[in-house]
DNA sequence: AACGTGACTGCGC
DNA sequence: CGCGCAGCCACGT
C-alpha cells in the first residue's frame, strides 16, 4: 500500500468511529494491518482539510495513554480537539500538568482488526494481487 | 547518504 | 499516574 491508500484507509476507518467514541492512533494503525504506523496515522490526519467530504471525526483519534497529542507548545489544536469531544458529549478531563484526558473505559472504541471495513483489500503476506 | 523530526507506543521507575 | 527511554517509519534538510 502506499501513501495515498493508507491515508485512504485512515480516513475510511476514522469515519466508522462511532459518535460520542474515541480510540487511538496506534489502534487505527492496528485496523489497517499496519500495527508500527501509529505515528503515521497521526500523519494523515494532519493533512486533512476540514472541507473534506464526508467528514472524517479526526477529534476522535487520540494517544494510546487517552490524552489529547498536544502538537507542541504555542499551538492550539489540542485545545480545540477537546472543544469539539466535548461538543459532541464526550467527557475530557483536565490532569495536573494540563494536558486533556479522556476515560478509554467509558468512551474507548477498541473493535478487533477484521471486523471492521477498512475500504481497501487486506494485506497480504507475499501473495500477489489478484 | 546522514541526521533530525513527529497529531506514537510500550515498558520501566 | 506522570516521566524518561528506546523502538518505530517516512520525510524534509
Amino acid at each position: 500500500m502506499d501513501s495515498a491508500e493508507f491515508h485512504a484507509a485512515v480516513y475510511h476507518v476514522v469515519r466508522q468511529i462511532p459518535n460520542q467514541r474515541v480510540t487511538s492512533y496506534g489502534h487505527v494503525a492496528k485496523l489497517i494491518g499496519m500495527p508500527s504506523y501509529s505515528r503515521h496515522v497521526g500523519q494523515a490526519l494532519k493533512f486533512l482539510s476540514p472541507d473534506v467530504a464526508p467528514p472524517v471525526p479526526w477529534q476522535r483519534v487520540i494517544s494510546s495513554a487517552g490524552t489529547i497529542s498536544s502538537r507542541g507548545p504555542g499551538t492550539d489544536g489540542a485545545q480545540r480537539q477537546r472543544d469539539v469531544l466535548e461538543a459532541e458529549g464526550v467527557e475530557v478531563q483536565v490532569g495536573r500538568t494540563g494536558e486533556f484526558r479522556v476515560d478509554f473505559g467509558t468512551w474507548g472504541w477498541f473493535p478487533d482488526p477484521g471486523t471492521v471495513d477498512i475500504g481497501l483489500a487486506p494485506p497480504e503476506d507475499g501473495a500477489d494481487d489478484a
